[in-house]
DNA sequence: TCTAAATTTAGAGTCACTCTAACTTTAGAG
DNA sequence: CTCTAAAGTTAGAGTGACTCTAAATTTAGA
């Protein structure tokens, strides 16, 4: 997993994990909005253009080692699809994810403030938005190529939509009532399961020409 | 509907409106990101000070008039709701939203510029997620008001959010693929009805305490 | 040891956006 | 009609994210 590279790639990443080190550090005490770009850099040691050498974005740090999750999720996605209707293959691989992304060792320091940094800061709600609609289509193929016999590929599509757009608005209003997050997460899985039902197929094809 | 305020209010809407339409001339020729505010200000005659008096950042120009959209979908929901179930009454109202919005005569050519911009423009992709996502509230108030016997809070969240999700999702896969936008609104639309059943409800009470 | 490529850096510049203080115009009272 | 207060506009300075260019430094490999 640790490729012995070169002195210059490990330098590289010494500085690259300084950057995230110190951004995620002054995020969580001074907050999002109220640090700056040169401050993280001075704090990592570095200069402030080698901040955007590394990340093309101040919001970049946050979400750099993000996308995991998105592969995870499609991975599973063709173990979990035997069997089961999408939608519950979806919540599975939904469950599943979530539940050992909580528990991962490495980064689980700074995954806690990732979390509460994304759901708190309102800077970082559109762009929170934009990353999590951005991968729903990779989901969205993963699924159409679990379920190719039944599942078209604009099913596909709204199906993930609806599902992701479900899970955010449910843990974004738990999240301003105070509610837990996990259990808002469940519940959503829960009623969508519960309401969703495999389809009464009007035709086989739907992108008809 | 055109109260004849006085000669102050009536000013401030005259630049109001030159600024609107500079800003969608500009973006429509040179493209949102390399239209500057500057421009802006100085195609309306003002000084750019006077952009920021009247919007609260370049954005906001293109959404300023919208959010009428919100209004109008929650208060169909409440005469939609009758002998249908969430999902079908949801799906009417967004039909019968856009497809007299597109039709609305003041603004149409703007509005135009607005799909256009809105579903092309990277930099404006995020913004529009944002406000959406906000927008949602609202619409899952209504939906619980209109079917508060059956439907519990967070299931009309989970349920609105899944449907715009859906639609989203759909729009914009149609968009980058070069499809017509209501033709993947109607099939969103279809899908949803055809596969959500009105819910084999678990207990009364989701919000438990 | 010398050269080429990769990293870092300084520095200047653009643009969105904020803030403050002034300036102009309209509204309304007297 | 006049005078004052408020609303609207403006100039100007400043901050911070981000870009670009060119130079300095460091490492890789011949």
């Amino acid at each position: 997993m640790e490729e012995p590279q070169g002195l210059r790639a490990r330098k590289k990443q010494r500085t690259r994990a300084a950057l995230i080190d110190a951004a995620y550090r002054l995020f969580d005490s001074r907050g999002y909005s109220d640090t700056t770009v040169n401050q993280i850099a001075a704090a990592a040691e570095v200069s402030p253009a080698t901040f955007f050498n590394h990340f093309a974005s101040k919001e970049d740090v946050i979400f750099a080692d993000g996308g995991v999750l998105l592969e995870e999720i499609s991975q599973r996605l063709e173990s979990l699809a035997a069997g089961r209707n999408p939608v519950e293959a979806l919540a599975d691989a939904v469950r599943a994810t979530t539940a050992d992304a909580g528990t991962r060792a490495p980064g689980g320091e700074l995954e806690a403030i990732r979390i509460r940094l994304i759901t708190t800061e309102p800077a970082l709600q559109a762009p929170t938005l934009r990353r999590t609609f951005d991968s729903q289509h990779g989901i969205a193929a993963a699924l159409h190529r679990a379920y190719a016999a039944t599942l078209g590929h604009r099913e596909a599509e709204v199906l993930v939509g609806a599902v992701v757009g479900a899970i955010f608005a449910a843990v974004h209003s738990a999240s301003r009532a105070g509610e837990p997050l996990d259990r808002a997460l469940d519940d959503t899985l829960d009623i969508l399961t519960r309401t969703w039902r495999p389809a009464a197929r009007r035709g086989t094809r739907e992108s008809a020409r």
